[in-house]
DNA sequence: GACTATGTCGATATATATGGTCTACAATAA
DNA sequence: TTATTGTAGACCATATATATCGACATAGTC
């Protein structure tokens, strides 16, 4: 039940351009050096979330990567979906036509439960809700240094 | 975020001895065959739930295995956390010490809150409670063949 | 137009996890 | 003592995760 690379880095990547794009691309080189993920792994980690919208790309000199919507309309449930498939636990819950005995499995619809848990964590939350709370916990940070 | 073989398995398996012993031991042949499970490999998901106590062990002839505690007392929670490990989605909500930048990182907020909405989910469903689900589902499912 | 900065894509490599088989062995009931 | 059952662990094939590298495409800058 462990999440890939993939999906932690994908998050990152996208709080990354997030935070830091003002009206400029961010370049992939600066995003793997500031969330210290190797470039190359890093292009294969972006690609999905292109090809999916959530991000845009603007090639040459000056160019890197931006938010393909706005934060407020990128739902992480979508981020997760994109860059791990399908959040269900086990694939009969998205599909009972896998095994034969689904409806009438009992433990199918545990999966299904516990899909639904996590789908509702990951539905309620938006990057622009983490651009915020990251802004709040950098500025509790440097107010605990001066204490 | 895959559940494995082992976790599905093995709370399946949990599932047949609850509703097949009647007083002695269930052979593992028997659940292999009943659950289609290869016998060998479901050995191998059987022996950590020996060690847990969640099941006990009779050798020799008429042997087999039984609950190694009342179903009630069987939580889903500690099946799948015996047999796939911690449930956490991210190595960093259990231990904040594997990651130097926890403390300041708002996705572990978000897995944290994604493994709480599992574990919710987990915690509140028994083996008791798996088979008279199941019950009732094979009720409806014979009175079905009627109509 | 040449040059440079940057993203894109595909091939390849390595490590680890998954899912499973096989054999020898230990315990126990009949 | 023998047949029956579970136990333990070595072994293996395949898939997936996690990268790395190099060639290429595109777009600014001079």
């Amino acid at each position: 039940m462990k999440l890939s690379t993939k999906g932690r880095y994908g998050t990152r990547a996208l709080l990354d351009v997030a935070l830091h794009q003002d009206n400029s691309p961010v370049q992939l080189k600066v995003i793997a050096q500031r969330q210290q993920i190797s470039l190359h792994y890093l292009e294969h980690i972006i690609a999905p979330l292109l090809a999916a919208g959530l991000l845009r790309s603007t090639r040459g000199a000056y160019g890197g990567i931006s938010l393909g919507k706005p934060p407020q309309e990128i739902v992480l449930s979508e981020v997760i979906q994109v860059l791990e498939g399908s959040i269900t636990p086990v694939e009969c819950v998205d599909d009972p036509n896998v095994c034969s005995r689904a409806h009438i499995c009992v433990t199918r619809d545990v999966w299904t439960d516990v899909k639904k848990a996590m789908a509702g964590v990951l539905e309620s939350i938006t990057l622009q809700d983490l651009v915020e709370r990251q802004k709040d916990k950098q500025k509790l940070e440097s107010t605990m240094y001066y204490i």
